[in-house]
RNA sequence: GGUGAGGUGGCUGAGUGGUCGAAAGCAGCGCUUUGCUAAAGCGCCGUACCCCAAAAGGGUACCGAGGGUUCGAAUCCCUCCCUCACCGCCA
């Protein structure tokens, strides 16, 4: 959520910077602007009738106790009451209107992102590692995982339907396996608190890290308990503190979580359909942390090298992209994306993304006020960011296509064996 | 799921219709005094919003949330949420 203030003192600004986006959010400052004044006026009227209430029914209570008439002071006050329900109604409608505007006006991109109005205008900022050299010809994921028994796409389908996983045997492990060592390496070697969090939470959650109101059509809900099933452990984790005032000496937090997550994904039908490349549940280790606005953008860098780390590891070859104005999710104002190699997938191989790291400034914080207190003593909206470390099922795929071997088997990469307990699946 | 008790400021905890935004204590900040790792005294000490060009200042709201009764509500009534206890059920 934007600062109204910032709003309305530096609309011209917004608006510019909301434009770079491409999506005509600009159009709807004046729309706020204009409510925004309706709502100051409506609320200092409403203030001063109040203070003369206030005033008049002390003075009531004044006479009654001398046991003086206060009868044409009531009447007064009768009348003052109908005005200011009537103008309680209208401050409130006001509030409601802005608020609900303001939830539908994205974040302002960062002033150093490209410029673009779609990811072809995204800059590959580095890449780590090479396109290994496979002896045709190259097999995908799902030609690998069906005949190595990693996973049975066709029953998923008959449990759950399309866009569903179900891993198998030493798929299944092999996926375990991957998830406790992301799961170590950030615990252990980048300073992450591990969490385990509910993956059911209130709308009031889902509307802090700004899945709601505008994206309802992709969650999915239990309407009769008003819950929601978490897109992301972005959800839990991002709110675990929310509406708290942390000490500043707190931050940066750094947490990481494991959990599954759901996606209807509506719209995207017939989308990279093929394999477990876009899916409507997926496991995610993620990233996040909650910052002082100073330090918000380094911590931007290290944690988007915290997850590189983890394809280093694997010995996967990536590269790192920062989204232009254009491709920006809602709340984010600076966005890497992380690509992972698979050489098996799309024509000749494609760049997969395993990670989306992104820094939300104070969009998020505000929605869910949640602050720190400065050492002066004032409150300020933390800084929120996260970053998948790293998304499951792609890793997956990209993992066995990389090392697949010429005989058919799959070779397992040394730091993972302990996990993972064999150097190869045939 | 049932029954009962409760939700007050950073914490503890008073307050059952009118100078209550809220006593008192603790914690915190400042000053003074005495002085061996501390004590005493005094003062300050919530949040959000509105008015004001700004500062100063003023005002409004907030005692779990939302409604209602009333000239006036932390206090009375209704609904909801949450917490705790006991019972039931249960991995």
């Amino acid at each position: 959520m934007l600062d109204i203030r910032l709003i309305r003192e530096r609309a011209d600004f917004v608006r510019e910077r909301l434009a770079t986006r491409g999506g005509g959010d600009e159009q709807k400052i004046d729309n706020v602007l204009r409510i925004d004044g309706e709502r100051r006026k409506a609320e200092t009227e409403l203030q001063r009738l109040q203070s003369e209430r206030n005033r008049l029914s002390k003075e009531i209570g004044a006479k009654r106790s001398r046991k003086e008439s206060s009868d044409e002071l009531e009447t007064q006050v009768r009348k003052i009451g109908e005005e200011i329900a009537d103008l309680t109604q209208r401050a409130n409608a006001a509030e409601e209107e802005q608020k609900k505007l303001l939830l539908e006006i994205p974040n302002l991109p960062h002033g150093d992102a490209p410029l673009g109005s779609n990811a072809s205008a995204n800059k590959v900022v580095r890449s780590w590692g090479e396109k290994p050299k496979l002896r045709e010809p190259v097999r995908d994921h799902v030609d690998l995982g069906a005949q190595l028994k990693l996973l049975d796409l066709d029953r998923a389908t008959k449990l759950s339907g399309s866009g569903f996983i179900c891993f198998t045997g030493a798929g299944a492990k092999l996926e375990r396996a991957l998830i406790q060592l992301m799961l170590d390496l950030h615990t252990r070697e980048h300073g992450y608190l591990e969490m385990s969090p509910p993956f059911l939470v209130r709308r009031d959650c889902m509307i802090g890290t700004t899945q709601l109101p505008k994206f309802e059509a992709d969650m999915y809900g239990l309407e009769e308990n008003q819950m929601f099933l978490v897109p992301t452990a972005e959800v839990p984790v991002t709110n675990f503190h929310r509406e708290e005032i942390l000490p500043i000496v707190d931050l940066p937090k750094k947490f990481v979580a494991y959990t599954p997550c759901f996606r209807r994904e509506a719209g995207s039908a017939g989308r990279e359909t093929r394999g477990i490349l876009r899916v409507h549940l997926f496991d995610k280790v993620e990233l996040v942390k909650i910052a002082t606005p100073e330090k918000s953008y380094d911590e931007l860098e290290s944690l988007t090298t915290d997850a590189e780390r983890v394809l280093q590891l694997l010995g996967l070859h990536y590269r790192v992209i920062e989204l232009c104005t254009g491709d920006l999710t809602f709340g984010s104002a600076k966005t890497y994306d992380i690509e992972v190699w698979a050489p098996g997938s799309g024509q000749g191989g494609a760049y997969l993304e395993v990670s989306s790291c992104s820094n939300f400034e104070d969009f998020q914080a505000r929605r869910m006020n949640l602050r720190f207190k400065d050492r002066d003593g004032k409150n300020h909206f933390c800084h929120t960011l996260n970053g998948s470390g790293l998304a499951l099922p792609r890793l997956f795929a990209a993992l066995i296509e990389t090392n697949q071997q010429a005989d058919g088997s799959v070779h397992i990469p040394e730091i993972l064996q302990p996990y993972f307990g064999a150097a190869e699946i045939r």
